[in-house]
Order: C-alpha cells, then sequence, then structure tokens
RNA sequence: AGGCACGUAGCUCAGUGGUAGAGCACUUGCUUCACACGCAAGGGGUCGUAGGUUCAAUCCCUAUCGUGCCUACCA
C-alpha cells in the first residue's frame, strides 16, 4: 500500500478569491494581447466586441454573448493564433440621454439652466464612470479583452473616422437632406429609430366615416357594404365610407384609396369626394396597397402621419397636410376649432362633430398594435420632418444592392446557416436610413448653414467655412451611425486597417468573426455591412454567429420589469463565473433561446466542484510518484485505453468548435471528463497506483498527469478559472506560466492495442448489477469469469467490482447465478438468488423481443436489399441474444426446480 | 397574411434512413480514506398527428395541429 498523503488542495475551490487574484495575473502578465502569441506569424483571431451601452450595468444576455466570445477567443489562443477581443462602450446617444436626465431629476438638477456644453461634459462623465463599473463586470466574467486597447464609440480617434464617413458619403450623393416621413419621439422630442419602436396590441375602435362625393353616383350600385351594426348600405348611396381607427387624421386626408381590383369601386376611381369637417376636395386614388377585405376596402389617406400613406402618396403625388405637430398637438392646418388639442381630446371632438353631421355610420371595437417607444408609454408619432438621411439604395451606387451581393456570394459565414436567407430579407427591406436625431448627447452633425437672404447656404465638413454667419447642425448622429462603424473604426484606431485602401483586406480585417443576438443582430448587422462595404469595399466580418436570448425556467424573456431577471454579479458570487458560463452554454444550440435558472446555474456548479476533487484526488496519489514522461506506447490497458479515449473526445471536440457547435462541444467535455474519466478512469488508477508494483504505479501516475493536464487545456475556453487554478496547484502539470500558453493541439501517438476495457466494463457492470439488485453492492463476494486475462485486467476487475475470482465448479449449484455477457457467462456465488428471478425473466422477455424483431427483419426484404454488412451485424446480434436467452432460461429452469 | 424555427423521458436538450440518447429530476442501496456538490444500480419515451417514398422512417417528402420568433398589415 502506498504511504497515506495529502492535498496541498482546500476542501473546496474558493473562487471568489480565486477568480479574482488569477484575472490579475493574466492581465499583468499581458496574455490576453495578440502580441503575446508566439509566433508573430500566427493565423489572426479577431473580434471587435459589440459594445454595451455605458449607461447602467450589464446584464445576463450581456454575459452570454461575453461567454461565447470568449469561449472562441481562448480556444484560438489556445490554438497558438494572435488574438484579439477588442472591447468597447457604446455612447447609446438617445437611451443615454434620457438616463442621464432622469438622474438628474431625481437628483433635483434643473436640467433646462445647464448649458448643452456642460450637460456634454458631465453626460461623458457619468458614461465613464459606468463604463469602469462594467469593466469590472466584464473581468469578472473572465473574459479575456485586450484591455489596453478598449475604445469608447465618443473617443475622438473613432469620432473622425464617423465624420469623416459621412462627409465622403455626402461628396458621392449618398446622404441628402429632406422632409419625410419619420417615427417622432413626443417625449424625448426626436426622431428615432424603427428599432426603437416597439408595437403593443391595444383595445381600439373602428370607426367607419362617410366621405361625401362631389358627384353623386347616377344610378345605384349592385354592390353592398355591410356595417358593422348590421346595417347594409350600397355603395356610394352614403358617399365613400371608411373605417378609420384613427379619426383625427381625417384632417389631414388627402385622398380616398381602393385597390384597383376591387369591383365594388371601379367606377368611382378618379372620382373626388370631400372629407368632412374640413371640406377638402379629394381624389380616390387606385393602389394595389389597399386591402380590399379590410374594413370596406376604402382607405382614407393621411400621408403626413402614416408611413404606408406617405409612400403612397408620394406615387401619387399627394398633398401632405401635416395636423399633428412635433409636440403632440394638432397644428393650425387641423383647423381653429381643432388646433391645440391633443390628439386624444382631437378624437373625440372630430368624432362629436361628424356624429352631428351624419357622417359617422358605425363603430366597433378591434384590438391592433400602437406604436409605442421603447419605454412604454412614450408616444410615437410618424410625421414629415426635415431630416438627414442616407440613401441606401441610389440608382448607379447602391448600398444595399452590394451588401446584399456579398451576402449572397457567401462573402460572410453564416451560424446558424439559416439566418442566411433573414439576414437577405432584412436587407431587401431597407428603407433610407434617417440618422439625425433632435438630441445634444452624441456625434453633432458636422453642417454648417448660412442664411443669405432667401436661401440658405448648406456645407459639411468638421470646420466651419471661411466667411461669417455660419451656425452649426444642433442635430447629432443617430447611434447607429458610429455603431455601424465600429466593425472597422476600431482597428482603424489602432492602425490595424488603413481606410484609405480599398479592399482594405489585412490580417486583421475583416475581422476574424462576429457574435450578436439575434434580436438586434439584423439591424446593427445589416448597418455594419452597408457602411463597411462602402468604406472598404469588403465585408465586416468573415463569419458571424448569432446567439438567442435568454430566458427564464418558464420560457418568459429576462427583463428588469418583470423582475424576473438573474443578476450575473448575484450569481457569480454565490456560484462562481464558471458555473455561470457553463450553463450560459450548455443547452444552448446556435440562434436557438436558452432557458437558464438559478438551479441550472448552481447544477453547473457541482461540475467545478468535480474537477477540484479529482485534482485532489490525483495529487494524493501521485505526489510522491517522479513523472519520467509518457512512453511510446503504455503497457497498462486501462492507460492504453483512457488516451485513446482522450484523442477521440479532442477530435471531436476540435471539430465542433471550429463548426462554432459550442453546446456540443462543452457537452461531450462534460460527460468525458465526469463519467470516462472520473467515474471510470480514476477509478482504475487508484486501483493501479494503491495495489500496483513500481511499474504500474510509474506509467498510470504519469498516465493521469497526462490526461488531466489535456482535460484541464480543453476546458479552459469553458470554465477558465477552475482549469487555471488547478493547472498552477496540482503538481506535475505545469509546463508554462499559464494555460494559455499552452497548445491545445497535440501529437499523441496512436496508441495501438485492442479495446479490452470495454469488456472489463461490461463483466464490472454485469456484476455490479446482479449486486445492487440482491442489495449486496458492498459485499465482496466470489465469482467465475471465463476466458484468460491480464493480471492488470482481472485486477481491476477484482477491486472495480469488489469480487474474487474462483473457479466454476467452486462455487454451489444453489448459490450459483448465471448471468450472460458477450464473452459468455459469469457465474456468481451468492445468497438467495432467487430474489434473481424477476430481473432473469425481464431480461428473457427483452431477449426475446429482440429476437423476434431481428428475425422478422432477416426474414423480410432486408436480407437482400441491404449493405451485405448490415445484414451481417443482424446476424450477429441475434446470434448473441439466442445465446444470452438460452442461458437465462436455463437459469430460469433451474430456480423453478 | 408571409417567412423561419421548434415539437424526442417529468424538465432542459442532443441525435441518426437500420438496437432511441445525455444532463437534471425521480426510485433503491451505499457516510467504500477525492467528492453525499458524491458513488452504484434502476424506473420512465408507440420521437406532435395523418398520409407518402423505402426492404426499413424519429430522421426524407406532403398535409395538418400546436408553440415561439421575424417581417408586413392592422386605414
Amino acid at each position: 500500500m502506498s504511504e497515506q498523503s495529502t492535498s496541498s488542495l482546500d476542501k473546496h475551490f474558493n473562487f471568489k478569491e480565486r477568480e479574482a487574484a488569477l484575472y490579475t495575473a493574466w492581465e499583468q502578465a499581458g496574455i490576453f494581447r495578440p502580441e503575446a502569441a508566439s509566433s508573430k506569424s500566427a493565423p489572426v483571431f479577431n473580434i471587435a466586441m459589440p459594445p454595451p451601452n455605458a449607461n447602467g450595468e450589464l446584464h445576463l444576455g450581456h454575459s452570454y454573448g461575453y461567454t461565447v466570445m470568449d469561449i472562441l477567443g481562448r480556444f484560438h489562443r489556445l490554438a497558438g493564433e494572435r488574438v484579439l477581443m477588442l472591447p468597447g462602450k457604446d455612447h447609446a446617444g438617445i437611451q443615454t440621454q434620457v438616463v442621464f436626465e432622469k438622474k438628474l431629476q431625481a437628483e433635483k438638477v434643473d436640467i433646462k439652466s445647464i448649458p448643452t456644453a456642460d450637460l456634454y461634459k458631465r453626460c461623458y462623465d457619468f458614461c465613464t464612470d459606468r463604463a469602469k463599473y462594467m469593466r469590472a463586470q466584464e473581468k469578472m466574467l473572465g473574459l479575456s479583452a485586450d484591455w489596453s486597447r478598449e475604445l469608447f464609440t465618443l473617443d475622438p480617434r473613432l469620432s473622425d473616422i464617423v465624420f469623416e464617413t459621412f462627409e465622403r458619403m455626402w461628396k458621392d450623393g449618398l446622404i441628402y437632406r429632406g422632409s419625410r416621413i419619420i417615427n417622432w419621439s413626443v417625449f424625448s422630442q426626436t426622431a428615432i429609430s424603427d428599432v426603437e419602436v416597439e408595437y403593443v396590441e391595444r383595445d381600439g375602435g373602428l370607426w367607419y366615416l362617410s366621405y361625401p362625393l362631389v358627384q353623386p353616383l347616377t344610378k345605384s350600385s349592385k354592390h353592398e357594404l355591410a356595417l358593422p351594426d348590421g346595417r347594409k348600405v350600397k355603395v356610394g348611396e352614403l358617399g365613400m365610407v371608411t373605417a378609420t381607427t384613427r379619426p383625427e387624421t381625417m384632417l389631414g386626408d388627402t385622398a380616398l384609396a381602393v385597390h384597383p381590383d376591387d369591383e365594388r369601386y371601379k367606377d368611382l376611381v378618379g372620382c373626388e369626394a370631400i372629407v368632412p369637417l374640413v371640406g377638402r376636395r379629394v381624389r380616390i386614388i387606385a393602389d394595389k396597397r389597399v386591402d380590399p377585405t379590410y374594413g370596406t376596402g376604402v382607405i382614407k389617406v393621411t400621408p403626413a402621419h402614416d408611413f404606408a400613406d406617405y409612400d403612397m402618396g408620394q406615387d401619387h403625388k399627394l398633398e401632405l397636410v401635416q395636423v399633428i405637430g412635433k409636440d403632440g398637438l394638432m397644428t393650425k392646418e387641423a383647423g381653429a376649432e381643432f388646433a391645440g388639442l391633443s390628439t386624444k381630446q382631437c378624437r373625440e371632438a372630430v368624432l362629436k362633430r361628424l356624429a352631428e353631421e351624419g357622417r359617422l355610420l358605425a363603430e366597433s371595437t378591434i384590438k391592433h398594435k400602437v406604436p409605442v417607444g421603447e419605454r412604454g408609454k412614450d408616444v410615437i408619432e410618424p410625421l414629415v420632418s426635415e431630416q438627414w438621411f442616407v440613401n441606401v439604395d441610389k440608382a448607379g451606387n447602391s448600398l444595399k444592392r452590394r451588401a446584399l451581393e456579398m451576402v449572397k456570394a457567401g462573402k460572410i459565414k453564416i451560424y446558424p446557416a439559416r439566418f442566411q436567407v433573414l439576414f437577405e430579407q432584412w436587407l431587401e427591406n431597407l428603407r433610407d436610413w434617417n440618422i439625425s436625431r433632435q438630441i445634444w448627447w452624441g456625434h453633432r452633425l458636422p453642417v454648417w448653414y448660412r442664411k443669405q437672404g432667401d436661401k440658405e447656404e448648406v456645407h459639411v465638413g468638421r470646420q466651419a467655412p471661411a466667411g461669417a454667419g455660419w451656425t452649426q447642425d444642433t442635430d447629432t448622429f443617430d447611434t447607429w451611425f458610429s455603431s455601424g462603424q465600429w466593425a472597422y473604426s476600431t482597428f482603424a484606431a489602432h492602425g490595424m486597417v488603413n481606410l484609405d485602401k480599398t479592399p482594405a483586406s489585412n490580417e486583421f480585417f475583416p475581422s476574424h468573426t462576429m457574435v450578436m443576438g439575434r434580436d438586434i443582430l439584423f439591424f446593427w448587422a445589416c448597418r455594419m455591412l452597408l457602411l463597411t462595404t462602402y468604406r472598404l469595399g469588403d465585408v465586416p466580418w468573415k463569419n458571424i454567429f448569432f446567439t438567442g436570448l435568454i430566458r427564464d425556467e418558464h420560457g418568459q424573456k429576462m427583463s428588469k420589469s418583470k423582475g424576473n431577471g438573474i443578476e450575473p454579479n448575484d450569481v457569480i458570487s454565490r456560484h462562481g463565473t464558471d458555473a455561470l458560463r457553463l450553463s450560459l452554454v450548455m443547452g444552448a444550440s446556435p440562434g436557438n433561446d436558452i432557458i437558464v435558472s438559478e438551479r441550472k446555474i448552481e447544477g453547473y456548479s457541482k461540475f467545478i466542484n468535480k474537477l477540484w476533487n479529482a485534482a485532489k484526488l490525483i495529487e494524493m496519489k501521485t505526489c510522491s510518484i517522479h513523472d519520467k514522461g509518457l512512453p511510446a506506447q503504455p503497457t497498462l490497458a486501462a492507460n492504453r485505453w483512457i488516451l485513446r479515449e482522450l484523442a477521440r473526445v479532442h477530435r471531436n471536440v476540435t471539430q465542433k468548435m471550429q463548426e462554432y457547435e459550442i453546446s456540443i462541444a462543452a457537452d461531450e467535455l462534460y460527460g468525458f471528463s465526469w463519467t470516462v474519466f472520473c467515474d471510470w478512469y480514476l477509478e482504475m488508477m487508484k486501483v493501479l497506483i494503491d495495489t500496483g508494483n513500481d511499474a504500474y504505479k510509474q506509467e498510470t501516475a504519469t498516465t493521469v498527469r497526462e490526461v488531466f493536464r489535456r482535460i484541464l487545456i480543453m476546458l479552459h475556453p469553458f470554465v477558465p478559472y477552475i482549469s487555471e487554478e488547478l493547472y498552477q496547484k496540482v503538481a506535475g502539470l505545469k509546463r508554462t506560466a499559464f494555460l494559455a500558453g499552452e497548445s491545445w493541439d497535440y501529437k499523441l501517438q496512436e496508441v495501438e492495442g485492442t479495446d479490452e476495457v470495454s469488456e472489463l466494463m461490461e463483466i464490472v457492470g454485469a456484476i455490479r448489477s446482479v449486486k445492487s439488485a440482491l442489495n449486496i453492492s458492498s459485499k465482496r463476494i466470489a465469482v467465475s469469469v471465463p476466458g484468460a486475462r491480464s493480471a492488470e485486467l482481472s485486477l481491476l476487475i477484482k477491486e472495480l467490482a469488489r469480487v474474487d475470482f474462483v473457479s466454476d465448479a467452486q462455487i454451489p449449484g444453489d448459490r450459483a447465478l448465471r448471468k450472460p455477457f458477450s464473452g459468455g457467462v459469469l457465474v456468481l456465488d451468492v445468497d438467495g438468488k432467487e430474489n434473481y428471478q424477476k430481473r432473469l425473466e425481464k431480461d428473457a422477455e427483452l431477449n426475446r423481443s429482440t429476437i423476434a424483431g431481428i428475425e422478422k427483419k432477416l426474414s423480410g426484404e432486408f436480407a437482400t436489399h441491404a449493405k451485405a454488412e448490415l445484414v451481417e451485424r443482424e446476424r450477429e446480434r441475434l446470434e448473441q441474444s439466442r445465446k444470452a436467452l438460452q442461458e437465462i432460461e436455463k437459469e430460469l429452469a433451474m430456480m423453478v426446480q
């Protein structure tokens, strides 16, 4: 017996202390910089990581994305590549301004009294402060980012590029200023982007209004309309009947529209009608965008306050009458009677007046979706406003066509592949992009104006042109205009991309991979693709990986307002970073949502504990054994087996990682580490080291160290802390300063030999099964095992199954329980073997049905159609089952006697 | 309305044209000196439904139901 040794490791992994210490050590060693790679010409793996908004803190969604990125980054770093995980923060325009102004309000600061320049500075400081906090969270998560290259979207190095892009696009005619319909936030007093608008379902009214015809019909129509109150009216009889959810906008109607193929209204197209209350004469137009089955099939067209109507207005050259102002109140265009009312008051007033005039025919309630601001209560009004736009589909120089061509040509590998189609659809549907915002937080437009008499001069440039009287535009850029350039501006800021050279391809560009949540992804990805293609003539990234969303255990989206969110800091402090990372990855297939609960995180913390204890055991058993290096061909079957298994797992995991199948790779490693390595191999190791001779000890100690070292390397991307800690602390594992310096790939000579261990596992399993059923698991019993095997294997079977070997003849018949296995029949010496009868009967039944199944199969056309090897395999299975059944029946017959 | 995905054990998910899998949960036994955050042995599924192709379908095709998401519309 070997002397008792103790481990230098504590009872549990003290992750709270050790995680912070390990991170600091990594950072101080500079291993997160691409320059740390041993080869200066190694391939580059770089990610311009999506910058979170610098106005709050990280939520679990951020942790998820970062975990995926860090796993990829650490994997490629182990592969010897120059890895650059470039971190940053986004100034997040309107969102930050709202957060910041709320904060000032809470502090009872009078925002209006502060000059904009001061506000800007204070907000910048606020973001700097938040960024610092978030950076600490990112480090806590183990993110192996190159902090020396961190950037903020308002950093002058990035801003310069943003302004330059704007100027170039202006010169190229890809940017214009114009009055078009946009989403207007009444609360924030600015235009906002499509993604900032949400649609929520509300109960609303649908009112049926009649607009008199200028020239009444001469003969009555054969078509009838059904009103919701059951009435039927002849088409044209009461003028044009239209249904609307927003009666107040009728004051701005400049047409009525019907579907061109709608028989009911064919004769009326081209006629004129009168908008009630305002008395405006409007045309009846035909447009295929009208759905003839909805309402009455007639729509009132309000080009100034509806996106679809706006498009129709453009095509039919309709007048724009703006009746709702930016303050959310009715304008004087709405008429003296309504001007100054809120839209809600106006709706009531309009309905009252229409009813008085007999123009309100009917009303019904419906569910419909109304636009609201991101934070819920904000009212969004589509209205026409003068803004700056990017022309995304300019004739002869279409940004979106070029982007689309690249995607269609497969220049970006998309994971999962099914998102390719979605990506293309998004690009197809892009409308001109409003990039101006009426807020003070952000990049101020580099545009100057000067009034010269009636004319207004416009100059685009960072500096005011010569001459007096120029004033700069007070608008700022849509935050996506700057983050849309993140894919190249970040690398350009560090001199890794030359913006004046197109295509700009070099080792850092296009960047290797983009990881994005699939919710925001398409919106942002499209903009990045557009701007990068424009600026550099190439795609922004070679690969793009979409993650799903995080959901709670009931499948609900996590959100602050629902209160079902998991705080990363909180769970990390209780279960450790590694457990969180594992639970964010296990079961998460690309693009699909993932369910995360505290229970899941807690569950994976057990795996961390398991690794810790495996290390303790290895240390105890091997610390006194000197490592003489791994022999080319181990002599022990157990060692040959585990090395073969290791090589197999290494191949599988490597392949899955390269295919971005991260969860499958993690799952494979989890199973191998726990079931194969701990449950089987470590148990064998104990036996070989405790009871074996010196040669056994030597080879086994060396093997277990090598396999464990390899496991730690492979696990490191997923659980960086525990793996590094054990690598550092367990004697005999460490070869370089940090795991990051190890090599993922390794040359393992193909281990020869037959697979004797699977037979061992079958025999041990069969014995354990019998013992367990007879409730004698801990008892040492005698057993006869047919066949000859090495001293090592015999020893292992005896110790793992807790048996002594005897010959068949030594066991009395009334105590001998015969148990078939693939290599023959085991005979176990047990008390009360009749208690095993039920199990035997079940086994027999199982075998009979297997036999019947195979016989049926072989008697059919399978035998002639299927591949010969398949048929052969079935024959073997049949033979085996028959033999087993025979033995079981023999045993049962003896019991019955 | 259109598109996409999903539907496999109680839960979360793998998977394959030829013997249905894992983890968690559950049952039973075991404080065997790494770990009870553990070990061992078990129970549990006609792979959503209906057709089709095939010698053979959980897998391929068609239809259908259910769930989720996206886009458009909701005048």
